[in-house]
DNA sequence: CTGTGTGCAAACACTTTGCAGGTGT
DNA sequence: ACACCTGCAAAGTGTTTGCACACAG
């Protein structure tokens, strides 16, 4: 999807910080921590500013934040998975490589549904997989 | 396990801090924040200090990191699980209340191993499952 | 006695808030 | 024209570091 589409669907207004901040997203498989924007977008855009779009993004459901072992926050595009159904999910795996620190989202792993014991009422799922991605470890 | 003989196998210092904090690790059955430390010792120590017992215990193997979505950092005691392998591992459940905010291990919940696609090195897992608890849902 | 633990002050990193001016629709 | 977006400055929060002194072994 284009990145003005995607603001267009999501009733935003199109400016070129958010363009930018899409395009990054797009462009890049793994999740991006608002230091990594700020880096790229090179002083184009105010660090305050990235932070206000990250979450206006995510109010909107374009991007989803991803946990972090080292609490290090993270976000990446909402994929087919997540728009797609009426219940916005992410239930999926994310994967996170130590040695180059890339977090990627696993969309193709599902999660097992967890049996807890009775009385829980289990409304989100995160999980986290912490390794050597297939780059890494050649 | 008392706490003094805690800090002795792990070769570390018994010193009046140490244990009042593990006091409260034991007295607790959630994962605790250091702000939560800070509070329930009212002064009597610093808040640097916790935060160096917290990083000193977690090095020893004492206690382990708990995920969690809004990234706030809380630890918790190590339990079977964890100390009577010879890889300590953390890989089991942790289920946080999003009413309370409390944050339990779930150590009768294990977790399945997940495959991931060729060539990808799993090391850790952290399972989260955010939802309300017994005792809030009544 | 020696090395480690502790408190205090300060620095640091990350994130949010307030406000005035700019921009999309 | 109006509401919303943006940049700047400043404040807030959580965490780490440096140093001098205190204390456990």
């Amino acid at each position: 999807m284009e990145t003005v589409e995607i603001l267009n669907s999501s009733n935003l207004r199109v400016t070129g910080n958010r363009l930018d901040i899409l395009d990054i997203f797009q462009s890049n498989s793994f999740a991006l921590a608002e230091s990594f924007l700020e880096e790229k977008l090179s002083g184009k855009c105010d660090r305050v500013t990235i932070y206000r779009t990250l979450k206006t993004f995510e109010d909107s459901g374009i991007i989803h934040r991803v946990l972090d072992e080292n609490n290090i926050v993270k976000y990446a595009l909402c994929g087919h998975g997540c728009h797609d159904s009426s219940e916005h999910s992410h239930d999926h795996v994310h994967f996170k490589c130590k040695t180059c620190g890339q977090t990627t989202c696993m969309d193709s792993v599902p999660i097992q549904k967890i049996k807890l014991p009775e009385g829980y009422a289990q409304e989100e799922t995160f999980l986290l997989i912490v390794g050597e991605c297939k780059k890494c470890k050649q």
